[in-house]
DNA sequence: CCCGGGTATTGCATCGTTGCAAAAGGCACC
DNA sequence: GGTGCCTTTTGCAACGATGCAATACCCGGG
């Protein structure tokens, strides 16, 4: 049951322990003779190193730890797909946890038991967790942010502007014509913090053109789930005068709400165009295609990991916010058949 | 830098090590006045128990590993969430790692540098790699696997039966009175195992139904991508003779057919019928809503996790296969628009 | 033949925790 | 008052690896 241990292979070999380790770390020079020796107990022995042991010895683990809200969200899934390789790429491998945007699972994950001390870093996707808590818990573990959540200049942080990146894609449907244009998403509540950042953006866009807002148009919603999506949309489409534009939130949002517009047999983006935010695949392949504002993900998870790596090294310079780059994708939701699918 | 040990504690409290190791994990009665005298100085000094000493010490270290080729495939991110919560009921977290269907990064996990060590097992979802080499490579490392890959008894293995599955799958097409059905996703070369298994049922179905099988109806794919399904139902479709249904071997491919068709302007399910296995959320909300074989996905988590954790313990039976439940799930893609979108 | 200087090898202590078993303390009973 | 038993507390060793510094070895030069 036990593995082989260097022990064992020091043993087998007839030498000392010290010195199998040599040869296994290749780091001090150790005579052929010998190395050949070792190397050929460890072959025989199958030696494998305890990591928890080395771990313990050296006082770093090479483990970070990525905790989002939920991972069968697609945009959590592919930005978490980019953490893992922009962390391989560091040698750190990424423990997933989520906390179903539960906060006492937030809270819990800084809490007395918790894993962390396991973890050289956290990078961390907060959805409840208020600033203050954050402080007061996360005792000198390294963490950095993921995404709007308003904080104080305490912790690094990588996100986009969502102001701006919700400005222009209520721009967008703008450009094409459209005046009612309704919001699906707002939480103007204590944790919503990135959906009243968008709300912001969106509000900014109406005011520049000269659209009055028209307070009925935000739909706000518990979650950035599809069938929200369409259940608000179901309450914008029974409105004596529906929207013909809709910004959703994020791309689930924009599904849930096109998938509610077939179903009543509204044309996109004919009689309605949507807009959605999160540049998630699945968007590409809806009917129609949706158009979104697509952060940049891969940019983010290299930011993020290259700057908790700092952090953990000591060479990071004082904690601040990283903008990422965002781009509009435009899709059939916005701009009637024409686009050709696009290999992935 | 360091964090508080116990030493610390002790020497706080006035009391040994050991007294403030057992206030810690309270298996040892402690007589009221060192308790109290101990839990102050834990929370004085903000102990947070070593994880990687502890972990060394009792041998084992609470996480399993889940490896996936893809993380951001919907169908694993899914299956990752269920995972990690049945994980969790035992008391287990789970690290995450994708091999990008990679047979080297496979190889890799399981060699001599892995941090397989650093796991109390293994849930594997293999791709590429040959039952001969995860024998010789895994060595003692308690290991479940996820999914058909042709094994010979030497695993734990959980799976749904793919045959029948993708019979059943057949045979809904076929009871809409369908004959012209086409299959999309065949991988007709060694790591297809699954792929193949799923042709065997939609061979069977046809023949049991007196159809003959037109060879030029079964369109491999190189993987379960959106992309490539939109450029086999392509392919089909330039056909002299094209098919009235399809069974996609995942529902990426088959999201990957709607698409097209509906770029084509064929009628989804009046002209052409669709079907896919997988059973992901996306399938809920497209245009039209997918008609699927979903897997139970929960329960092949719980029994995945059951069977390692028993395996772990020591305490599991012979290496079986385990079969998972699933259910036809009809939607739109077959049966009209009659369907109501169902909320989450 | 002895010594200096470089390289190769080793022993010891340590990382922070827990298992084990012995020591210390308290109490009741003979 | 001494003995034995039970409870609480403690010391020591160990998990398996690595950092440090001392030792052993080898060679050339005086």
């Amino acid at each position: 049951m036990a593995g082989t241990t260097l022990r064992d292979v020091a043993k087998r070999a007839g030498v000392s322990i010290r010195t199998v380790s040599n040869v296994v770390n290749g780091s001090v020079p150790v005579s052929d003779e010998l190395r050949t020796r070792v190397q050929a107990a460890l072959e025989e022995l199958d030696y494998r190193p305890n990591l928890v042991a080395r771990n313990l010895r050296r006082g770093r683990t090479g483990m970070i730890a990525l905790v989002v809200p939920e991972l069968d969200v697609p945009y959590f899934a592919e930005l978490a797909r980019e953490v893992i390789t922009a962390a391989r790429a560091h040698g750190y491998v990424v423990m997933l946890d989520q906390t179903d945007g539960d906060g006492e699972r937030e809270r819990e994950l800084l809490g007395r038991e918790s894993r962390a001390t396991m973890f050289d870093g956290l990078l961390l996707s907060p959805l409840t967790i208020s600033a203050e808590e954050l402080r007061s818990r996360t005792n000198r573990v390294p963490v950095v942010l993921l995404g709007e959540h308003i904080f104080n200049g305490d912790f690094h942080h990588v996100a986009i502007d969502n102001i701006a990146a919700a400005r222009e894609a209520t721009e967008h449907l703008l450009s094409l014509g459209r005046r009612r244009i309704a919001a699906i998403g707002d939480q103007p509540y204590s944790t919503g913090e990135t959906a009243q950042l968008r709300t912001i953006g969106y509000r900014q866009a109406l005011e520049r053109a000269g659209v009055p807002v028209d307070e009925g148009l935000i739909v706000p919603t518990s979650r950035f789930h599809r069938h929200f999506g369409a259940e608000a949309m179901e309450r914008l489409l029974a409105l004596p005068q529906p929207p013909d534009a809709i910004f959703c939130y994020n791309d689930l949002l924009a599904i849930g709400a096109m998938h509610a517009l077939t179903r009543a047999g509204v044309r996109i983006p004919d009689d309605i165009a949507v807009i959605g935010v999160d540049g998630i695949q699945e968007g590409r392949y809806s009917s129609p295609a949706l158009t979104t504002v697509a952060p940049d993900k891969a940019r983010i998870a290299r930011t993020a990991v290259g700057t908790l790596i700092a952090v953990i090294d000591g060479t990071a310079p004082p904690p601040a916010e990283s903008k990422a780059p965002y781009r509009l994708v435009v899709r059939e939701s916005t701009a009637g058949h024409a686009a050709p699918a696009r290999p992935r």
